[in-house]
DNA sequence: GCGTAGATTTCGGAT
DNA sequence: ATCCGAAGTCTACGC
């Protein structure tokens, strides 16, 4: 990895064209060939990129670029999409190389594939007389999240879970709906829209359309699955 | 900002738990709180942040920590939401600070905004006979991209512009659809899904579903927009 | 390899 | 301030 702190004008040409005027920023360099075009605020997106694969050319400045003051020219290329990234440094701060090593990566615990494993542990959460037919239960236009079946008469829920439910959710859940009540074996088919947070506009649309809102906790449920009654 | 090189662990606790094994890596602090943790691969996403406003505190380690081989921790902290990161730093091979200044910031061009107003200029591009009533033609459930008006008869072409068309932009204007049909000084209105790019399966849903598909070509409708025909 | 769904999405505009 | 839609989204997973 290198790092270099530069005073520099940056072109991208690619999926669309965008131009960072004369600032000071940081540039990263990277193992892979990729580039970040970092300034000293913002969030952790950078101002400009390029993703790998891509290669760094060092070109010398022409004459229009010397009477600016560019004293190098970086060209990040990548060589499937045509994108180019066209850097020119006018005045180079800081100038370090680093060897990092391979990074063994990021463990995660909370995302939605979490929370539909502890509703499928769970569906008491959802109703009283429910069974787990399924997780991923497969149809023709995609899998539903959790199918469970009605223990005391015929009837199917189709459960949707999304960490942030909105509106998409609800249309996604309704293409379901709508197909598996043309199955026998399963109609009628109820449906229940599960996220740790749901938007109004989501919650009138889903509610519009007879399905029901389910708010989970995902603390809470992560603490009965452990086996850690609050009691003690 | 300050650039630091350390081998480091890191803990994230907020709308998710997540923990970066001991290796070595970059961290970003830039000027208004926010760190950056980036490995020397993948792309510009760090392996873990913390976004602005948040503060970094450094602390001493605890007896674990120390037994660890900690030499000092960062705890960097979001007030309001009460996410924090927890960088436990083992050794640092790099330490500095630069000041960069404030950035003038992107100019973009070629964004879905361009092509809207590109394609409202240039209505024939959809058919013949046609008169833009308005862009962002506002509805009760959000703003149509463009409305037009048949001029030999009755009728409106309603036109969702996206960048890339999959099958939430076929949803969201078969919604606009629905409710613009309902006034009868508009009906009968088409639809048009207009898009750079159309994936297969928004394709599908929108044929099946009267609607038109349009594919758009940015570059030419620039080049008509600004005058410079291609005989020249 | 392609395509789709999720994301600590981030970012910008409008209400 | 909040809500909502776009993004050069990126990334993981299923086919």
């Amino acid at each position: 990895m290198r790092l270099v702190i530069a005073r520099c004008s940056v072109d991208y040409t690619g999926r669309l064209n965008a131009h960072l005027p004369l600032a000071t920023r940081l540039l990263v360099h990277k193992n892979d060939g990729s580039l970040l075009v970092h300034s000293d605020g913002g969030s952790y997106k950078p101002l400009n990129w390029m993703s790998p694969p891509c290669s760094l050319t060092r070109e010398d400045p022409d004459e229009v670029d010397l009477e600016d003051g560019v004293i190098e020219r970086w060209r990040v290329t990548h060589a499937k999409t045509g994108d180019a990234l066209l850097v020119r440094i006018h005045e180079i701060m800081h100038d370090t190389a680093h060897d990092l090593g391979v990074d063994p990566g990021l463990i995660k615990d909370g995302v939605e594939a979490d929370l539909q494993r502890l509703l499928a542990e769970q569906v008491s959460v959802v109703g009283e007389n429910l069974t787990l037919v399924r997780r991923e239960y497969p149809t023709a236009i995609g899998p539903v999240d959790l199918l469970l079946r009605n223990d005391d008469g015929p009837g199917t829920v189709a459960i949707e879970v999304k960490r942030r439910g909105d509106i998409d959710g609800v249309e996604q859940l309704t293409r379901y709906l709508e197909l598996l009540n043309r199955d026998p074996l399963l109609a009628p088919v109820t449906g229940v829209f599960a996220a740790q947070e749901i938007k109004p506009q989501a919650r009138v649309l889903a509610t519009d359309r007879g399905i029901r809102c389910l708010t989970l906790d995902y603390d809470e449920m992560k603490g009965v699955q452990s086996g850690a009654p609050r009691l003690f």
